[in-house]
RNA sequence: GGCUGAAUGGCAGAGUGGUUAUGCAGCGGUUUGCAAAACCGUGUACAUCGGUUCAAUUCCGGUUUCAGCCUCCA
């Protein structure tokens, strides 16, 4: 049984799904008016490993992760870009898309789009508004009447006076409430707009999540999940709309990532802190950064340094090292390796507990040879997107004068064959100095770019 | 101010009411022409003050410090 803590109860529990075998999992994913710095990578990479994992446990699991691809970001931004926000978020999706593929992360099942689901949105502010959760505002919005919805608050533990007592809350004098938020958004003119009921307009950002969850996974789903900073207001606003709109529990579990952080502080795009993805592909391999953010628990916060990164650097080339010189295949035993392992995941993803047991794996297989446990160790790696590609592959790195290399190693081992340390000594000296690290073993001498 | 969650060895990071996390770094050794990799060995870590207990880093309470949310944010 697998165990997974539930910010909506704030501990861990037993995980049952509603359908037996089958799991409804919604994601919010990005606002693609940039590109993903790491703490986007975090989702995705913290998501991607709740999905194979329940997926190697036999779940069937459906995986939907949105794109808000409209809002007043993007808006603000295709304006001073002087370009329509079509071309920008097109633009931004096609990278988030590599990006999340260079780090390993699988597709999910659906990716639905705000500006693509309107009519759902539209459906269920219509029903808000019949039910009286909703009402037409002076400036023309509709907003959601939160005390019309007694549970406001549940997700994130506040209570309505705390919040109205906090000064931060602006006051909007169209709003009935302060803590009120948009449904849907009336377009000034030259805005994106789509026809409504309400007039020209848009929708707010909270209502999009709910029809696209709804509509993908029904009213009542298993697991919803996203940064930890959208516990609220966005994800208490979504139980709000959609418990009001179909009278049903939203969801079963709510699971929340913690931040990465420099410097002790949250990486965000408000504090202008972040590094794109794309900025640490150039210097670190897609691989090094995912295994990074699996080496801490998902719930903790992961700070981001070089130092870190090259001791993650280290670590993976150690795993690799292991399996080098192995024709593996995966494969699965039951031994005390995978039960601890598989502990390990099943007890809220523990991750960095997992990789613990890979590391005393991968002496086990160091010592033994055993080509059954390379492939386990590579199988059981795989759970987490790890370990899969050919170890000589990621030991080179992306060298391209693996030829010149080869070429010098040859001449160092003639070297070698006659006796002659210093000549043989100077060619490895230089192949250091341009980082490449020889190895001489009993099948020859190997290399590796550190 | 309100609400969350943290404080673990040089660094990162799990976990546990009494027994080795793991990785990186360091030190000693085996191996090697020398290295590298690997293997073996090596560290009175658990913020602080009280309480419960035969026993607490682990449970309870206070204190301090830090982070997050309360405004767009993954």
């Amino acid at each position: 049984m697998i165990r997974i803590y539930n910010s909506l109860t704030k501990q861990k529990e037993i995980f049952t799904p509603i359908e037996p075998d089958k799991i409804g999992l919604y994601v919010c994913g990005m606002t693609v008016y940039d590109y993903c710095h790491l703490g986007h990578a975090r989702v995705m990479v913290v998501f991607d490993m709740v999905v194979r994992y329940l997926r190697s446990v036999g779940f069937s699991v459906n995986y939907v992760r949105n794109i808000t691809d409209i809002d007043d970001k993007i808006i603000q931004r295709a304006n001073e870009n002087g370009e329509d926000f079509h071309e920008l978020t097109a633009r931004f999706i096609q990278a988030m898309h590599e990006d999340s593929e260079a780090l390993g992360v699988l597709a999910p099942d659906q990716e639905p789009r705000a500006s693509q689901s309107i009519a759902e949105i539209i459906a269920m502010v219509q029903n808000l508004l019949d039910k009286d959760h909703a009402y037409i505002a002076e400036s023309g919005d509709v907003c959601y009447a939160i005390e019309s919805f007694k549970d406001y608050g549940k997700l994130s533990g506040k209570r309505l006076e705390d919040l109205r007592a906090g000064e931060r809350v602006q006051i909007d004098q169209s709003k009935k409430d302060p803590l009120d938020f948009v449904l849907w958004k009336q377009a000034k003119p030259e805005e994106p707009s789509w026809e409504s009921p309400w007039g020209n307009g848009r929708p707010g950002w909270h209502i999009e999540c709910s029809a696209m969850s709804t509509h993908c996974l029904g009213n009542h789903f298993d697991i919803h999940g996203g940064g930890m900073d959208l516990q609220f207001p966005h994800h208490e606003n979504e139980i709000a709309q959609s418990e009001a709109a179909t009278d049903e529990q939203f969801v079963n579990v709510w699971m929340h990532n913690g931040f990465v952080r420099i410097n002790d502080e949250k990486m965000s795009k408000s504090l202008g802190n972040f590094f794109t993805v794309r900025e640490i592909l150039e210097r670190y391999q897609p691989e090094v950064v995912r295994y990074f953010m699996l080496t801490s628990h998902y719930r903790s916060p992961l700070n981001y340094s070089d130092q870190e990164l090259d001791a993650a650097k280290q670590a993976l080339t150690r795993l690799y090292t292991a399996l080098r010189g192995f024709n593996v295949s995966n494969s699965e035993l039951d031994n005390e390796y995978n039960q601890r392992f598989h502990a390990a995941m099943k007890d809220d993803f523990n991750t960095p507990e997992a990789i613990a047991v890979l590391f005393d794996l991968a002496k086990k297989v160091n010592k033994s040879q055993s080509t059954e446990l390379a492939g386990q160790l590579r199988q059981l790696a795989s759970i987490l997107g790890l370990l899969q590609a050919e170890p000589e592959d990621y030991l080179h790195g992306n060298t391209i004068a693996a030829a010149e290399i080869e070429k010098q190693i040859a001449e160092r081992n003639a070297a070698r064959d006659n006796r002659d340390w210093a000549t043989a000594d100077r060619i490895r000296d230089q192949l250091q100095e341009q980082g490449i690290s020889l190895e001489d073993g009993a099948q020859g001498t190997i290399w590796r770019k550190i």
